[in-house]
DNA sequence: TAGGACATGACACTTTCATGACAAGGGCTA
DNA sequence: TAGCCCTTGTCATGAAAGTGTCATGTCCTA
């Protein structure tokens, strides 16, 4: 399993310090920055799985960079936990209608944040959290790296393994090659994008089972999504 | 679309009944009870979009219902929203730890208790909270590259879904050809006026529905747009 | 009723996708 | 270390689907 990456987006360098700290320890694989903009350029380059966004930070105001991030086709599904100090039940939910998928008040215990980031994930990306994800009649054990399907073990490489995972966390969900490309082989991979083609064929191939239909779904001129059948 | 269904637990009747005025009005289909093990019961029955649970309830504790979805195969995925009137830490974090997906403490605004729903169906099915674009009996489904009528899945091809989107965004509203070339096809394409109507026809042909009558208004020497029929 | 505007069917042309083949690379074993 | 097997990225090819244009028919309106 693969840590889960977050953005931390926070101006007061010892908060951040101190969380940047207990993520790590708890397995996360944690950015830093103190400015909205550079939260920006950071999340387009290597999209996180979630980001922890300070609602007053240096530049651009928190929930402008969480309007920002809703809008980009690559960030808009990441989840955001936003950090306010105001009691203010507008601010708060002007945040969530802004996209926000949760928000804890200053002060919290990193404790509690750190429930709220596991939760978050959890729901998003059971994955991530070494749950089983299931689509349809397809199963995904991500701590034992396995797939069934209709009780039937399924073989496949690597990345058909990688591609299958990435496509079950968001089932029905139509991901553009270049989406694919950078979400399973990694931001910045000089890959062909046919080459996703010839990988959606590979594991088409592999779960294939009797009668079943298959799961995933092309897209002409989009993409491809996986969906039960 | 069909309304997202709300499972209500709560054993305070005014509280209830001011939710679920709150919630239906909002469009949700919301059903509550004030006890654990008849939630439980409901929730099997008929499972809902989302659980909104209080902490304290009579019969099985909140907890214990919470744990118990999460361990039926057909409930584990539902999002769970606790209500506490707890200010103790420990309790939310348990509570989290335990599968909810939040948490709201009491006293809250319904306001805000209906973000939080809105923020967390966003997650799990966009086509509930309001990321779907609907017209009448059409609805589409933009991250599932998905256009349904009536319940029907309908099939176009990418320029027919392009077009439909774009006129869907603005109903009733009518685009010249010179302004659905410029948003559908790209400033500066260079493509016959008339080809748009071709596509329009393709268009309406696609979200032909038995008896259904045309969305998609001529309006001579104007344009066209789609409207509720 | 004439003239313009729109609808429709046909068709040739493009684009996009599925598929099989293949060579390069990596890791494991004998 | 040579040989073998598995994986991987790329390409060529054929099939399928989609696209733009035109000619013709139909409708509407002044």
């Amino acid at each position: 399993m693969t840590a889960a990456k977050l953005l931390l987006v926070e101006d007061d360098p010892s908060l951040a310090e101190l969380l940047e700290f207990r993520f790590e320890k708890e397995g996360y694989d944690v950015r830093v920055t103190a400015d909205g903009d550079d939260a920006l350029v950071m999340a387009m380059e290597d999209v996180p799985d979630l980001v922890i966004l300070d609602w007053m930070i240096e530049g651009t105001s928190g929930i402008e960079v969480c309007r920002r991030l809703r809008r980009d086709q690559n960030t808009a599904h990441v989840p955001i936990i936003m950090l306010t100090a105001r009691e203010n039940e507008d601010d708060r939910v002007r945040g969530l209608e802004t996209g926000a998928d949760d928000y804890i008040t200053k002060p919290f215990s990193p404790r509690e944040l750190l429930a709220r980031v596991s939760a978050v994930l959890r729901r998003i990306r059971p994955a991530l959290a070494g749950e089983s994800i299931q689509v349809g009649d397809i199963v995904l054990d991500p701590v034992a790296h396995k797939v069934e399907r209709r009780g039937r073990r399924l073989q496949m490489g690597p990345t058909e393994y990688r591609l299958l995972k990435f496509l079950m966390e968001s089932p029905g969900r139509v991901f553009s090659r270049n989406q694919l490309l950078d979400g399973v082989w990694g931001t910045g991979s000089d890959i062909e994008l046919r080459t996703v083609d010839v990988h959606i064929r590979r594991l088409r191939k592999a779960v294939e089972v009797d009668g079943a239909k298959d799961p995933v779904r092309t897209v002409r001129s989009a993409g491809y999504a996986i969906e039960a059948v």
